[in-house]
RNA sequence: GCCCUCGUAGCUCAGUGGAUAGAGCAAAGGCCUUCUAAUCCUUUGGUCGUAGGUUCGAUUCCUACCGAGGGCGCCA
């Protein structure tokens, strides 16, 4: 009996009291949801689990909660597995639950392993997700980290609902940031200072070398233009080559590297412009070419081609989106950061003026900045100084699992502060660690169960009857529906603050009940039922760091 | 001026209408001749920014204000 069964259970119980005619709906309300609200109640002493469920429906049946609630708990009790209904307060109905129905699921999550917790509600479903993103002008820095860290993360869930995911970069390496970097390296291969507005740091200096050690020509003698053209291509080429490495270290791998100037060379740009135009949502005035975004909600309309001829940023985006659809993806999900956030109006209208459904076809992510900070002083930042901390920087003083829990553990509209001091410092007290030992923790049972001889050989879940058992089989109910949440909102960080709520349960449960027996003891039937259990903890932890791309260790 | 996000324990943060608001860290104390003590237990710690409103019920929804960060280009 998981909270999944009993809110299935209910909603059979409330279509059945419906078709013989106990319960008939108001005139006017809809249809019921498909599954109602189970969950844990704060105090245990209310029950296993208890239910909301009278208190939102009643009136849509014109009776009043604890009638209603009355009517349905008379029906639940007969459920098998359910031993008591009680029914509380202003209408919560309580349920408790025996521990062998309950302990059923320690059996269904082992024989189900990876599978446990996936789910189907993206089944069938074409998702891009785009993020990151950077200009190869540098590192990328702790905002493109925290993006890498909750995009895949994200990428992960909607995959464990089923769907099918392409993880997108897009970049451009021209235009007037790029010219600022190749005129930075250029001016440091000449042993000149970093210009007034451009970019400095070792990596500048790093990078600049190895054009020069890996150009057959003397770059240097030739005329600034040809010389900064030469800087900007072969630097490009080695900065986004240690961008993907970055990245692929990180453990974020990306199917598509979306390249801005391939929309212009292809005629995508263009196209985009003339489909515009023949919908009747461009106009021209003082010179330029600009796209109604006001029709569709924008504060003011937007230039798409400048007087000089040249397309404005927001020309790619067109071409891109479009871009996107073709290749057959009903949903673009785009993350950005919080600088970006008044893009959203011009590309919600963008996408209203194609024909398509803002907040469906296209959604923008918008995620809150990264907060560096060293014995919790704000550590100042300058790309021209070079003092940008790094995703590399990051890995190296607390590694890819500690970097990316952090990041991924917080809700994205929440700043988040980093101290590098504290995560180098105090890196056992680091919440991963805390979720990867209960993990190794139930690898190293399993593994003195198995050399005294304690197998998986029976089950008999009404073994399970400890308190701290009861604990731990509703916590690992919740996996599916965390996910789907997760799924739904858009809130990978919902996986980590579950996890870290199993390791605490398990640990608990490690602290009262034993897998083996003590020395001298027999192995009995308890023994055999609980290494079951305690491998159901192993997998939903490991199946929950697997979503985050955090390792789930054998030992530590 | 307008727009977005945030404001919850000393710190970092969970909690998108339910019962007595949680976790980790920090502070104080207690458990290892028994499966990993990176665990566990106890204690201390709160005007959920402020003031109204909506309702059976608000940290959660609405309005105003205060505070923090970000954004309001024919830049990209």
């Amino acid at each position: 009996m998981t909270p999944a069964d009993l809110s299935a259970a209910i909603v059979r119980i409330i279509a059945a009291l419906q078709a013989d005619g106990r319960l008939a709906l108001k005139d006017g309300e809809g249809q019921l949801p498909a599954e109602v609200v189970v969950e844990r109640p704060k105090n245990r002493e209310h029950g296993d689990w208890a239910t909301n469920v009278a208190m939102q429906f009643a009136g849509k049946f014109g009776m009043n909660p604890r009638a209603f609630a009355e009517l349905l708990s008379g029906e639940l009790a007969k459920v098998d597995g359910v031993e008591k209904v009680d029914i509380a307060g202003p209408g919560f109905i309580n349920l408790f639950v025996s521990a062998a129905s309950a302990g059923e699921l320690a059996k269904a999550i082992v024989e189900a392993d990876a599978a446990y917790g996936r789910g189907t509600d993206l089944a069938g479903v074409k998702l891009n997700l785009e993020f990151v993103s950077a200009n190869p002008t540098g590192p990328i820095h702790m905002g493109g980290t925290r993006w890498a860290a909750v995009g895949d993360s994200l990428a992960r869930v909607f995959e464990a609902q089923g769907a099918q995911v392409t993880r997108e970069y897009y970049f451009n390496d021209h235009g007037a940031q790029i010219d600022r970097f190749a005129r930075s390296l250029l001016a440091r291969a000449k042993g000149e200072p970093a210009p007034e507005d451009g970019y400095g740091g070792a990596y500048i200096q790093e990078i600049a070398d190895r054009v020069l050690a890996e150009t057959a020509t003397d770059i240097l003698s030739l005329p600034e233009v040809e010389a900064q053209e030469a800087f900007r291509a072969a630097g490009v080429d080695l900065m986004f080559a240690e961008i993907r490495e970055s990245l692929h270290d990180f453990g974020v791998d990306f199917d598509v590297f979306f390249h801005e100037n391939s929309l212009y060379e292809s005629g995508a740009v263009q196209k985009a412009i003339d489909k515009l135009k023949a919908l009747g949502h461009m106009f021209e005035k003082d010179g330029a070419l600009w796209l109604r975004t006001t029709t569709f909600g924008d504060d003011r309309d937007r230039v798409v081609i400048k007087s000089d001829g040249e397309a404005a940023y927001i020309a790619g985006d067109l071409a891109y989106y479009l871009d996107k659809r073709s290749r057959g993806f009903d949903q673009c999900i785009y993350m950005l950061g919080a600088d970006h956030h008044g893009y959203i109006q011009r590309m919600m209208a963008m996408c209203a003026a194609f024909g398509d459904k803002p907040n469906h076809n296209l959604e923008i992510l918008i995620g809150q900045m990264v907060n560096l900070l060293r014995d919790g002083e704000p550590v100042r930042m300058s790309k021209r100084a070079g003092t940008v901390v790094t995703m590399e920087d990051l890995v190296e003083a607390v590694g890819v699992d500690a970097a990316r829990y952090a990041l991924a553990r917080s809700s994205i509209n929440s700043q988040l502060d980093i101290d590098l001091e504290q995560l180098q410092k105090k890196t056992n007290d680091n919440p991963v660690f805390y979720v990867q030992y209960a993990h190794a923790r139930t690898k190293q049972v399993a593994k003195n169960a198995a050399s005294l001889g304690v197998e998986r050989t029976e089950f008999d879940p009404s073994l399970l009857e400890h308190a701290t058992e009861s604990e731990l089989l509703a916590k690992l109910s919740e996996l599916p529906r965390v996910v789907a949440q997760a799924s739904e909102f858009r809130e990978p960080h919902r996986v980590a603050r579950y996890l870290e709520e199993v390791a605490g349960t398990y640990h608990r449960w490690y602290d009262a009940c034993r897998v083996t027996p003590l020395s001298g003891g027999q192995v009995e039937s308890v023994h055999r039922t609980r290494l079951w259990l305690n491998d159901a903890a192993g997998v939903v932890l490991r199946n929950g760091l697997d979503l985050l791309g955090v390792s789930a260790p054998e030992r530590m």
